[in-house]
DNA sequence: CGGAATCATAGATTTTTTTTATATCTTTGG
DNA sequence: CCAAAGATATAAAAAAAATCTATGATTCCG
């Protein structure tokens, strides 16, 4: 029994294919279907079900490949003990990213981070919040850039940097005259909300309902703030866009996005992490990226 | 980075020598040498100072010596697993066995034990209680026989037999013309008892005190029941034996045995393991052949 | 029924591991 | 201080293992 037999078959255990599995693992189908063999001849057991289409585990294949995920988790964990113990920055990171943050903030660090860590394979999952806490917590993760604040036990946050919210008014909206618009006086009706499952919404109806009781039931939504702010512009409503995204508005439009009034409407990003995790020295690599990207960028447009 | 090099690391931490190692992993010393080279290559660390006698590990070492520890758990488990799962008696079993137990009680089961199950390899080790809960606990042993009652939360339990105690009087001492003797009226001055430590002096200090205040002090002390009962015939002193050491009192002295008033003074006999423990199998085997063997002997001699 | 897809098998090839033999270095005893 | 013994490293040969190519068997689907 090798580990090279154990993440065979734990390849084939994910995408339930032996063809499959044999090109993620970079061999060809008959060597990969040998290890397997061995692997059952050496256990005396019949690990997977060959007939069912797509290839499934039996009992004994469930038990072995739970196992089996464990055993890799710890032997992985070697090498990045190793990597740690050097300082060094290399290495596989899974990042996540919720969806209103990654459109305005991957392309600005993500080029400079590559290039400055050159031993680093990055891979960036758009993901929503509550995904990204089940990901880290069965390490399917590595870390993730969310909007912070209420992260389960297991995981720990640390702070990058506070976004403001802004409104952003149609002209045909009655607010588009206010250069402030106090938050008391929005139309609920009027507000264009992301779709069920986004944070960000979340906080919105948060910041609105905290202000005073109303009727969070809203009469448009989308997944997309580009598609928020279009949907306003023709029907007269309004929305509320994070700093991060005002780079994005053209020129032509800047004047419809008008401050919140009482400067406390903002979220805090951050980077989450699982608690018993190691790769911290790239995380640390990575928070400087972002950091650094950012405090440029913020003398450029506020 | 294979399980092979893992593990010969780890021979070669545990024994301070390369050579050692290698035998122990029966294979050659350059063989063995190389693959730790090779691990130190891939890791870009060097693990093991082999200027110093003992051969010691750096710093770097000490911290893959630890991961890899868990690691190669992690990897054995599944085969554990697996035997389990085929309710299959075989494999490598570690038994612990108190001093007080071993010689009264090995002998009888253990022949049998290994004749009926022969694909299991037997490991026994006397220790003394509490050595053997922290070798459960670090899983350098797999299981033990010891007189139960008190274990940590982390050790599970199964009762085996009940082991009566017996008083063993010198013929020149007061109490050997009674039958039966009274708890109470043991001269504590003139009872023997074994060295600190063995679990079987606790008890029988705690089942002489609990029934009257008393001085436990005592005039003897040794390592051995059967030296206990050589001294006490020699000095007119007396001691405390459990039932299973009964048989091997020679004819001639069975006199001497005499029942303790009240039935209860007694200890119990059990087999402990981890909790999260897995080779459930062969440790069922052994508690079936323990218990025959036992059931068999007390028509003998009760 | 024929073609496509999937897994198994066989033999050749390459890679890796182990062994044997030997060298280097350190320690120890005379 | 030198020689012998002990321990690890190195190099080349041998053995073992993993991989690849080619092909066969089976199943699925149109």
């Amino acid at each position: 029994m090798t580990i090279i037999q154990l993440e065979y078959l734990l390849a084939v255990a994910n995408c339930g294919s032996f063809s499959a599995a044999s090109e993620l693992c970079f061999v060809t189908q008959p060597s990969l279907s040998m290890q397997i063999k061995n692997l059952e001849e050496e256990l005396g057991v019949i690990l997977l079900d060959r007939s069912k289409k797509p290839v499934i585990a039996t009992d004994a294949g469930e038990v072995v490949i739970k196992n089996a995920r464990e055993a890799i988790k710890a032997y992985n964990y070697i090498k990045e003990s190793v990597a740690e113990l050097k300082g060094e920055i290399a290495g596989h990171l899974r990042l996540g990213v919720i969806p209103t943050i990654s459109p305005y903030l991957l392309h600005r660090f993500v080029p400079d981070f590559l290039e400055q860590h050159p031993k680093v394979e990055l891979e960036v999952r758009e993901m929503k919040t509550s995904d990204i806490f089940k990901a880290l917590g069965r390490d399917s993760l590595d870390a993730a850039i969310i909007a912070g604040g209420m992260c389960p036990d297991d995981i720990a946050e640390q702070e990058l940097f506070n976004d403001r919210f802004y409104a952003y008014v149609s002209p045909m909206n009655d607010l588009y005259e206010r250069s402030n618009i106090r938050i008391e006086d929005i139309d609920m009706k009027k507000l264009l909300l992301l779709s069920d499952g986004h944070c960000l919404r979340d906080q919105i109806l948060e910041l609105c309902t905290a202000r005073r009781a109303v009727n969070p039931s809203c009469s448009f939504e989308s997944g997309s703030l580009d598609t928020l702010m279009r949907i306003a512009d023709s029907t007269g409503g309004m929305t509320i866009i994070p700093e991060m995204a005002l780079p994005f508005i053209p020129e032509s439009r800047k004047e419809q996005v008008k401050n919140l009034a009482k400067g406390v409407a903002s979220r805090k990003i951050t980077i989450a992490v699982r608690r018993t995790y190691v790769k911290s020295s790239i995380i640390g690599a990575l928070k400087e990226s972002i950091m650094e990207c950012v405090s440029a960028a913020q003398n450029m447009y506020v």
